[in-house]
DNA sequence: GCCAACGTTGGC
DNA sequence: GCCAACGTTGGC
């Protein structure tokens, strides 16, 4: 029986990565490596699937907030970041035969026709047990319950069926 | 730029 | 295996 799609949320300070750059990108899509925390890693590697949806949320922004939406095109496999001795990701306890990080690929699907800012999200009741939302949440890779989903669709100004 | 919250590291 | 010290995240 084919599992159901799942929905996420995924972080970027957009001065390094934004939703446009994702766009711009070839493909308009990306590797998204780099992420070095063990439950996101997990994941990563264990739990996203092909054809999930994920809330491109810019982090560090002025005002952070979901730009856009995103498709997984590849799940997890090994983070080619971490073997590079020049890159600043490089891990040198990891090794190709036990990697220690793992990346899933992501293509830009649609930017949200409005921006949806945290205060808006921290202001809608739906939203009150939403991960982004609470206190002290760091995690850059988390999930998104579908009814969260389909809510941050509206308030940004389109729908799971626009998008599809 | 501040700093609360959190995750990781390493001495013991 | 505890936990203090440290580094990072990320809203404000």
């Amino acid at each position: 029986m084919p599992k159901r799609r799942s929905f996420w949320l995924m972080k970027s300070e957009p001065d390094v990565f934004s939703y446009g750059d994702l766009v711009s990108a070839k493909g308009s899509r990306t590797h998204w490596d780099g992420v070095r925390n063990y439950q996101a890693r997990n994941t990563m590697r264990d739990d996203m699937k092909v054809g999930d949806l994920v809330l491109y949320y810019h982090s560090n922004a002025k005002p952070p907030g979901v730009a856009g939406v995103a498709e997984v095109v590849a799940e997890g496999y090994p983070d080619p970041s971490q073997f590079d001795p020049g890159d600043s990701h490089f891990d040198p306890k990891s090794s190709r035969e036990d990697p220690r990080w793992f990346c899933v690929d992501i293509r830009a699907v649609a930017e949200l026709p409005e921006y949806v800012s945290i205060e808006a999200l921290k202001g809608n009741p739906k939203l009150g047990t939403m991960a982004v939302v609470q206190r002290g949440q760091r995690l850059s890779v988390q999930p998104v319950a579908a009814a969260e989903f389909r809510e941050v669709l509206k308030m940004g100004g389109t729908s799971l069926s626009a998008l599809s």
